[in-house]
DNA sequence: TATGAATGAGATTTCATTCAT
DNA sequence: CATGAATGAAATCTCATTCAT
């Protein structure tokens, strides 16, 4: 069975070679811009030979989303200690999020692409309740779930249901990636984006934490103090 | 002159004319959907005309975005009296926000047209200290100036520089915007994307109101209760 | 107003331009081959030009049958005598097909394009009742009013009902047409197709015609005698 | 040779596999809608498969109609008795026309790939007097014979010749079929499509039958009636 | 000034056929 | 013998922009 074998991971390669392209158009040239013929050039097949792996454009993206909110959500709760109070909690959740910004860009695709997809869902889900089980309604529950050990360990403070709240807490999220996703390639400088990330979490973690929560969990770990660190021995 | 004043006028009242049809057709289905054949049928122009105006469609983006830039720092800077606190301030310029939008929906076109146009307008502003005599850039200005009052009438707390806060806050803002544009107009549900607003304005003051600030400005208005608040005298 | 005319009528008469390229082309490689390119490469104009003049390709092919379907029965209406029998009407009905046959190969159009955009016409309609006042469904008509004619005045004898019979006939018709029009251009003799439809209609008339009726009404013309009268002074 | 001989056999299995599948799709959806894709799906080979025991999608069309055109005359020619009259077996022809359709709708296929592959044949055969070995042209041939016995006895009544007129009883025959074939499965329904074949037999036989032929052979049975009759001992 | 008319370039998708393995 | 993989060519339709009148 070793030649079946060798052809399914060829399958899955091929597969894996115009996800990671497309992927990487979007990160180059926004979504809007992202093409068939761009993704067949780019992976040097035939646009026919795109649709051997996948039934449409609209399957690529959707794939694309999947993949990437699933490793994101792995990769927090990986990172989320049990015991970890609910505002730690949320800092991991940022800590991942700009990590994965960092490492592979991965974060960017997350939110383009859904709201790409289906424009109603960060504004929808929470009321219908319903597609909670798709990989972008498991993230949206995963971060309900760290907002309601906040509000009942006490170190957040909210009126709002934590599902409605993770809406919200997304819709944030995705300003910066949308508007990142837009700037051509040159133009995006790690550096800054970054920065822009850690101001914006951490209104957000201020805004979310109850009253009396320890001060040194307010402010996010500087940029360079997080490098520097993981540089020493 | 008055033939030369006459002609001026009508050709001014044409931009104004195709201005306020683009406006109003991105507002009904949405930038992505804008195409000259509909602000031509629209307008009762041809095609050709419109160019005789603008120089491409992209002109009449800019010049929308112009307008509704200088707008809102109008109408804001009417509403904040000088004597209001920096948190004071700040809430007015969410309520001139809110109220925008509630009614003529003028803000969509704000922010999403700037991303559409200058993605990198709200990440790159701050660092060239450039242009902040476009109309983009005023609101940007202004809203960094009440940033600073709040800072120097110890209601807001923050390490960041006022302007570049104001990025902050803006791309924040542009996020919910951005995700309400892309649904079709019937789609749209006013008291859903309103709450949503107030959810995102009340976490992001809390997330800059300095820690003695008074309770009740932390808290934004129930929407309903805010407008028969303000009717009355 | 004289320019307004002219522009109106080169409009029109580029409508004509395009419908009569893509009957042509029906007729030279049949309505499977018929495409957007072929006809734009034949009529010397873009793809993007087509679509100036009809919505779709559909459309064209919609336009084409309405005004054959037209063409034929004001050219029936306008050769049927008030005073004809039954079955006079009905030689004149298969007159004129083999007429229009001969003189603009009109016919051709008419059922092949109609089965092509609604397959089940033939069969559903006499049932539904619907869609009488579409141009294929006057055709329809006019049939059934001459066979009615027939079945009243005793000429033709049927158990059928009128409208249900004038269906299969316009079905029997269409198989000449249906065929022929799949011809290669070249192999088309008219002489031989005339004397098809010669036999199919001779066969038509018997099978309709009652018991007693004048025996010289159930021979169709001979061809050749058809044309030289018509040559006679 | 056993192993060449098993050889053979297995590949005409594969042959009949395949031919089976595509007849089944062509009744399926039509032949329009035939796609090498889906005969090699249906069968479990590979689309590259097919090319090994047919050179091309065409080559599968005529062998289909082969098949189906030399079951067809078997099947008549079993069922026409030799004492009966050329009506009656006229008859007959038309019996097990509708009852291959009613059976296993066999008859689809036999018209609609002819027209379909070999639009002339059913012009041009007769001129050229060539093919009459071929299915198509014994099917023709067989026809023939049916109406020659008919003027031979008196029964029928027609100044073409058999061949000739053979050609006319098919084309007519085809018209059904035709229209029936582009329509969608489950568009289809039978009641209609019998009653329909009905309507035009029974023209073509009134057409045909010379004047003193008995009445009651002029009227074709009921399709129920026809039904319990010949289910009777 | 105004515009009707035109179009090049590009979008997604389908399908019969080929070829290296 | 069998096939997975690949593809060229073609289909319909859209849109910002130009240009002769």
């Amino acid at each position: 069975m070793g030649i079946q074998e060798r052809k399914n991971r060829e399958k899955e390669e091929r597969k894996t070679l115009i996800l990671a392209k497309a992927k990487e158009l979007i990160l180059e040239h926004g979504i809007d811009a992202l093409s068939m013929q761009e993704i067949a050039d780019g992976t040097e097949l035939s646009k026919a030979t795109l649709y051997l792996y996948f039934q449409s454009k609209e399957a690529i993206l959707k794939e694309i989303l999947a993949e990437s909110a699933s490793a994101f959500v792995e990769y927090v709760e990986s990172r989320i200690s049990p015991e970890s109070s609910g505002i730690e909690a949320l800092r991991t959740l940022w800590a991942s999020y700009m990590s994965l910004y960092g490492e592979s860009h991965e974060v960017f695709v997350l939110t383009g692409i859904n709201n790409f997809l289906e424009p109603g869902f960060l504004l929808d889900l929470g009321r219908t309740g319903a597609d909670l089980d798709t990989p972008p309604g498991r993230m949206l529950a995963m971060i309900a779930r760290v907002l309601e050990r906040g509000i009942a360990d006490g170190t957040l403070k909210t009126d709002l249901k934590p599902l409605k709240l993770a809406r919200t807490v997304i819709l944030i999220a995705t300003a910066i990636i949308d508007t990142v996703a837009r700037l051509p390639r040159p133009a995006r400088d790690s550096r800054i984006i970054l920065a822009e990330m850690r101001s914006v979490f951490e209104l957000l973690i201020r805004g979310l934490a109850a009253d009396g929560t320890d001060r040194s969990l307010l402010a996010l770990p500087d940029l360079d103090a997080g490098r520097s660190r993981n540089r020493r021995p």
